[in-house]
DNA sequence: GTAAACACTTGACCTATGGTAAGAAATGAA
DNA sequence: TTCATTTCTTACCATAGGTCAAGTGTTTAC
């Protein structure tokens, strides 16, 4: 399976592992499909996987009281997705998961991946640096979404991430920099 | 020493240490100490530390090209302080700490925190599990302050954390939610 | 014990962004 | 090819929260 080499190669990148336990982490993963515009995962469900990317793009969002949709992460090939909150803690979904395009993935059960880190205790520290990376971004966000303008986290979007607007929609670029797609419109005229 | 034991009790909480361990975990920090108002870190330094607060209050903080302070952190007893890029990657901080209180920590070096990890580790899993649980309160509170009214947050707040009223000045509490002062002092009026 | 620094509030006014509504342009399905 | 849906833009008004300025307590430092 090619699409697993990715997969194996971040796992090496910061924990070196054998050939024995490439296979053991390969059987703990299971390949699934989705299309574009089908829901990964609703809210008031529990998350049950941790999702794989392997080639596609994804959003997670939460619906508001008055029904509207706000995203928070929109993922692309080679990264991770899920709602940690739920499936660390086996609680309900607060978060939605839905893919923008059709999108293939590897999928681990909460109980795989207990599993797998007492098989292989080494994927701890790469799990370790994972949520750090995460952590210290999503800090970065946050200062970003508090502190600067519209405008000046728009332009840093640009500059960082210009594949995005080749694959997502604006309205949920919009969404994700805190904004409306009307004032995200104005932005953009104005540059 | 009886300030390091919720240190090793939080250690224990997530992989359990031998006696032999905890003793290797204590020779890799040092006690250090902080009065009131005085800096831990100043933008521009490289963070070297990573500091464990046995008692006391800190704040972290960047300040902006008009030389304004923005609170991201405000943390308190048996938690974590640093700032994580900078202690991970050498580089220099774009991040102040200040101290709220006269503090009480326990600092480990990056080489003593590489070290340690190599010694003992099982300890990748705790910072796993830390990480992973700051990386999703992080998203949520990332969320909140998008989405959410300031007069939500400053609510949700005071539910939850009312100790840091107790402890901390309204001016740091508004900006660590994202107001000003000002802000603040009205939502407070109005309830 | 007193001056300086800090902490908090209030008021008047301003601005970035939101809400609503509508239309144009692009994409997709029959 | 045509109609429907999705995507994006524009215009107008509303509002949460910011900015500036001033005033009152309350600590802190010498």
């Amino acid at each position: 399976m090619k699409e697993d080499n990715k997969l194996l190669y971040y796992f090496n990148k910061w924990s070196a592992i054998t050939k024995e336990e490439e296979a053991t982490i390969l059987s703990a993963f299971e390949p699934v499909t989705i299309k574009k515009r089908k829901d990964l995962l609703v809210s008031g469900q529990t998350c049950n996987y941790l999702y794989f990317i392997t080639q596609g793009c994804l959003r997670s969002f939460y619906i508001n009281s008055k029904g509207i949709e706000h995203i928070y992460q929109i993922r692309m090939d080679n990264s991770w997705i899920s709602d940690l909150e739920s499936f660390f803690s086996k609680s309900p979904a607060k978060y939605n998961i839905e893919a923008i395009e059709d999108s293939n993935m590897l999928r681990i059960s909460h109980e795989q991946f207990e599993q797998l880190l007492i098989k292989i205790p080494r994927l701890e520290r790469y799990f370790r640096i994972l949520f750090q990376k995460a952590y210290i971004n999503a800090l970065n966000r946050l200062n970003a979404t508090m502190w600067e303008t519209a405008m000046d986290r728009y332009n840093e979007m640009l500059k960082e991430n210009p594949e995005i607007f080749q694959r997502v929609p604006l309205v949920y670029i919009a969404s994700y920099l805190g904004i409306t797609p009307e004032s995200l419109s104005r932005i953009r005229r104005q540059k």
